[in-house]
DNA sequence: TTGTTATATAACATTAATGTTAAGTAAATC
DNA sequence: GATTTACTTAACATTAATGTTATATAACAA
């Protein structure tokens, strides 16, 4: 989990993540991806390399075309580290409550 | 979840990373998340803020003191984001394997 | 009250990200 | 075989992010 910025880094664009929302649809073309953003083809094409390069996204070849999909690699790596964090703070919780019942009634029970 | 680049932003940063890393095991005061870091306490109060504005973190005041720790809010938001997409992606390989299912067995068969 | 500790804010330099256009390659179509 | 389509790569300008030091503020300790 020491370089899970680096996947950050390539959802921390805007495009970037409606891309991946396009392609929770299925697979699509570059050209398919680049058509509804007010933004030049080859800027597409770079953000698409960003995300291939942060295993977000697969591209396969079909002749002149390269379709994109989702790739689970990243996405399940995302889902894994936000729950492990998320765990750590819910037992640090668990953690005090502990604490607090273990207190003097006193303590505990004045207003 | 049109706003989720906000929070992969915040998360884009090794240093960042590495501060809710440290935050897991408890609340923290400012001073305390800065020493182990190669660089000066301005700057690691700057992380803290976008943290903070990201809702993964939240900071109270103890005198001269402001301990951070650990949000739900965007953990949680991060955490249901991938899982939202990897079933997405999940249900078009099923969509797939029906199309599959339901072609001739000739096509289906033949090595 | 005076000094010290804990933190925030401002001003600034450096670096990296994002977009643009122009040019290159390789497959598809006429 | 010439043109068009699909995409990549390169060169460049602009903007934003990150760090630094200096300075401000507020609580704490002496």
């Amino acid at each position: 989990m020491e370089e899970m910025h680096r996947t950050f880094a390539a959802l921390s664009d805007p495009t970037r993540c409606a891309i991946l929302e396009m392609l929770a649809d299925g697979e699509k073309t570059v050209m398919d991806i680049a058509v509804p953003f007010a933004m030049s083809q080859p800027a597409i094409s770079r953000h698409l390399k960003v995300l291939e390069d942060a295993a977000l996204i697969t591209r396969r070849i079909d002749g002149a075309k390269r379709p994109c999909a989702l790739s689970p690699a990243g996405l399940e790596q995302l889902e894994q580290w936000a729950t492990k964090l998320r765990k750590s703070m819910a037992r640090n919780y668990d953690r005090l409550d502990a604490v607090l019942a273990a207190m003097p009634p006193v303590e505990k029970d004045t207003p």
